[in-house]
DNA sequence: TCTTTTTTGAAACATACATTCCAATTATAT
DNA sequence: ATATAATTGGAATGTATGTTTCAAAAAAGA
């Protein structure tokens, strides 16, 4: 009996992702989400609740897609320092592909909202935790297999790389150029390396 | 013949420096600065103008205060390697004391008006680029004085030590471990080092 | 003391904006 | 075809918020 939704709800998310990523979270209006998605007012609320609820829907989307976009960057490397080259490389790309400096989804909200919002504070900490294990099993298995040095703990270099990672995410809001953003990384993963 | 202020503009601008600095601009109300600065309303507009004035003169004083800092830790260093490092423990030294994870102010305003904000986008693209030319400097410095390796330009070297910056920057808003921090930094300098 | 100029206080304004309401519409299943 | 239940459209609501207004108060100099 019931009647069906008139829109793709990918679409959708897709462009209230775009809206939410260029302007912020506070930059963008329900009026703009109902402007560029042709939806009405109603819908979105009926059937994405509220502003909150889809900037959280799609900061969890974000998260995801990153998650299979960095471990799908593994499975081509043949070894686990190259994995991190690849995800690093991933990371330049999307950069270099943000003409116009939106940044990374992420750290803009941690930014605006992780402050103001404590379950926002919560999911992004434990994301951070998240990704920072990511990197430390990746450096454990690098040194195990003798391609990652052990002057420090894999923990240790799984901070420094994060830290990495967020600085050319905000560094690369004003510099896309991608020559400077590879000889970074370049430089951080020197340190990582057996020979030096 | 004039009425003089009834207030110490110092303390007024620290009071709305904190709070836009725990808030965001956008999450700080007018009111907010009337509550915390006990000021009146137009008072505030008399004296600092509207919202975005207030907010721009505390960017600004913000990193001229930053310069002061930096500079003056350059002073104490013996070489200036070492007035690198001053530098970064400076950073390190902001971070853990910012306990309640408020970050930079200058990234918070890079993330949250950089995009809507001409002029201020304008303003933090020169500050990056004056910061990036500090580190250059001081890099050539240490390559001139053989206290830095010549792998790398200056200059590429500067957009790392910036990159890493950045990072600790976005990273110590959740994590303030002084001994990790410190690795970070070590491991970032471990890549100017002559001898490795 | 008196004039002048600025500051100050409180209210008023004008919008911008998130959210809700309700009637009209529309697709589906019986 | 008809009943059903959700979707949709557009207006309405209520509030938050930046900014202005204007008269009263206050300080400083003549």
């Amino acid at each position: 009996m019931p009647r069906s939704e008139d829109f793709n709800r990918e679409n959708v998310l897709a462009k209230a992702r775009d809206l939410f990523w260029n302007k912020g979270y506070n930059g963008t209006t329900m009026s703009d989400l109902v402007h560029e998605t042709g939806l009405n007012r109603s819908s979105i609320y009926n059937s994405f609740g509220n502003k909150k609820a889809i900037y959280k829907t799609l900061l969890i989307q974000y998260q995801e897609e990153n998650e299979r976009i960095y471990t799908s960057a593994l499975i081509r490397a043949s070894n686990p320092l190259e994995g991190i080259h690849f995800v690093f490389e991933n990371f330049i790309e999307e950069i270099v592909k943000d003409t116009q400096g939106k940044g990374c989804f992420s750290i803009n909200c941690k930014v605006e909202l992780s402050r103001e919002d404590e379950s926002i504070k919560d999911y992004l900490e434990k994301m951070q935790e998240h990704r920072i294990e990511f990197f430390t099993g990746l450096v454990q298995e690098g040194q195990d297999a003798q391609f990652i040095n052990t002057n420090q703990t894999a923990l240790q270099y799984a901070y420094f790389l994060f830290c990495i990672f967020q600085g050319m995410r905000t560094t690369g809001m004003f510099v896309r150029n991608r020559d400077v953003l590879t000889q970074i990384v370049n430089n951080g993963l020197k340190v990582l390396s057996k020979d030096s």
